[in-house]
DNA sequence: GTGTTTATTGTATAGCTTATAATACAGCGA
DNA sequence: TCGCTGTATTATAAGCTATACAATAAACAC
């Protein structure tokens, strides 16, 4: 069966059947209060008849603005991501805007190539979930002087809705060391490919400094971005001299990981060693045992990020003040406890 | 700080500059052997120079194609969408083309407004997953003309890419009842905002009555689409004169959320009560028990649903035979066992 | 009856690229 | 020199909508 492109009727056909210009038909279409109401009646009734659809790339040509945001996620099979992709959705369609989501997968050469990309497809905006802070894609942006907003974490000057990362990890990490622990680990994906993981770890330092506890080199385990695979990372912590009993995860994924890694090494939650994540994702008190994490609330921040960058769009203003930083919240559930004596 | 659009040279201002006519330029884009190589070396050096991107809307408007295909899901939140929109947008990314990803959330009303949303932005193609199998939505896709394939469900005559649902529910049921299980109880959405889940009721039906095995109108409970909460429908169905000792759960976040509110009434899994689900995403072998259930291949199925859809696009042809079935897999894992005797 | 305002509609052009038909030009054989 | 062929390039139309500005008619004030 072959399929030739149907008949699109346009605004000149409308036009002429209605007997008015397409100024007027434009018109009865984007501000219906300046045309007669009777003439607007009988625009409409053509538009029905032919079932008229206004061509998106034509009216994005003439109006120099697509409707349309870039939304750069590091990954879509990460719950907490498409939670907020969920928000954005929402909230963009709220506005008539629609979105291209792009996973980056962790890989700073396809984040350029998708914002390269997006800005050929010229949208009005673009949220940003990416890995560096240094801001060499924000700095492009701000030259091209494409509204952006960081979603997650910071990066250059752009606006940025997200928790605090360094606090909220320090408020978990101290949570751990209430519990009794003295020997700790962090495994996450490397710095270079989340920033958000590095400012963790920072939190994560800090409170074992402040608490007096010895830190070590070794104490950061570095896993592999794409895989988030843990077992040689665990397995090599476990052996160690000096093996963790409490884990604190970079995120719920790794967490989950990290569980069964240690199960398959014979260890149990959280008898034998607590494991901590962060973001908590739906699935976070679904998994054995429940997990301990720091909630984000992924579709609330979705929804902001996306709300601050149509009020840009719309007043051609970034915001002066910085954005408050959202409400973290630790959820303390089963796969936390005393460490083993 | 106000932000003022920056100005984009256009092909007229790199022309200009490079001393040819736009068409030369336009020329040098799009089948650069057609020119000679020192004046496309010439061009490109201004178009380095100035940064120039070809505008997508003009582009389209010319060529009357958009490079962009519209993917429609019940759910972003469900991992097995999420993996498929990873299948979708890498196959697609290779060919140059992008993708709107709109959550419908099972409900029809949206998938519709999501359609009309896309045929309005005149995109090239849709990959549907869908509600209804009556194909309101394949309809008006075929009288508009617009390449369309079906993913996880068939509609109309749209091509479709798919695991074979009701023969994939039967051996799985066909599973329980090999170990030895004679109560059983399916829990699932509404069959309206899918027909997946009918689907595979039907399967499940079929087997237990190959089996003899009596069937009643409660054995199928119906839980909110939107939610997924199991509570009510688990509660009901425990206290009944005759309680399942095998549950099968329309896809796996179904069948996570049984669990859930199985152990919640004190139920041990799979001592008690065996749970099956139908997915087997990333999490089901994380959860607790680790889920038995039918494996799709979602990226897979992701990538060739695209392949499908951008072959049509290429040849403007449909495919004359039907697309062959994808490979289920029965993933046999702890949440279920011998019935209870 | 004239000038002024308001409401409604029309005209012309811009917005940027591709596609098509036309042109310029070099090389070559006669 | 002329005509022919083929290549490199140009001029121009088409694609569809929005909008600034012009035009018209009707209503109103005086």
């Amino acid at each position: 069966m072959t399929m030739n492109k149907s008949f699109q009727p346009t605004i000149r056909d409308i036009a002429r059947e209605a007997k008015v210009s397409i100024a007027t038909v434009s018109r009865y279409l984007n501000m219906p209060e300046k045309v007669r109401k009777e003439t607007g009646e009988r625009i409409q009734r053509i538009i029905d008849k032919h079932n008229y659809r206004c061509n998106f790339a034509a009216k994005a040509l003439a109006t120099q603005r697509t409707k349309t945001i870039g939304y750069i996620i590091p990954a879509v099979n990460n719950q907490i991501y498409s939670e907020c992709a969920r928000g954005v959705q929402d909230e963009a369609q709220l506005h008539g805007y629609q979105v291209f989501i792009a996973s980056a997968e962790y890989n700073r050469q396809r984040e350029k190539q998708m914002v390269e990309n997006f800005l050929e497809r010229r949208v009005d905006g673009i949220i940003l979930t990416v890995s560096d802070s240094m801001g060499d894609i924000a700095q492009k942006l701000y030259q091209e002087k494409i509204p952006a907003v960081n979603l997650f974490n910071k990066q250059g000057c752009l606006p940025c809705v997200s928790v605090d990362n360094v606090k909220a990890s320090y408020d978990a990490t101290e949570y751990l060391i209430k519990l009794g622990h003295k020997s700790f680990a962090m495994l996450g994906v490397p710095f270079t490919a989340s920033d958000r993981c590095r400012m963790r770890y920072e939190g994560f330092l800090h409170c074992l400094q402040d608490h007096d506890i010895p830190t070590h080199p070794q104490s950061f385990v570095q896993i592999s971005s794409n895989t988030l695979d843990c077992s040689e990372g665990v397995e090599k912590l476990m052996n160690s001299s000096n093996p963790p009993t409490a884990i604190f995860a970079s995120n719920d994924l790794v967490a989950i990981n990290t569980i069964s890694a240690l199960r398959r090494l014979g260890f149990e939650i959280p008898k034998d060693v607590s494991v901590i994540g962060f973001d908590d994702i739906p699935m976070a008190k679904h998994v054995w045992p429940p997990l301990t994490t720091v909630l984000q609330p992924g579709y609330r921040m979705g929804r902001q990020a996306t709300a601050v960058l149509l009020d840009i769009l719309r007043t051609g203003k970034h915001p002066e003040e910085t954005i408050p930083s959202v409400q973290h919240d630790l959820i303390i559930r089963e796969s936390s406890g005393v460490p083993p004596r």
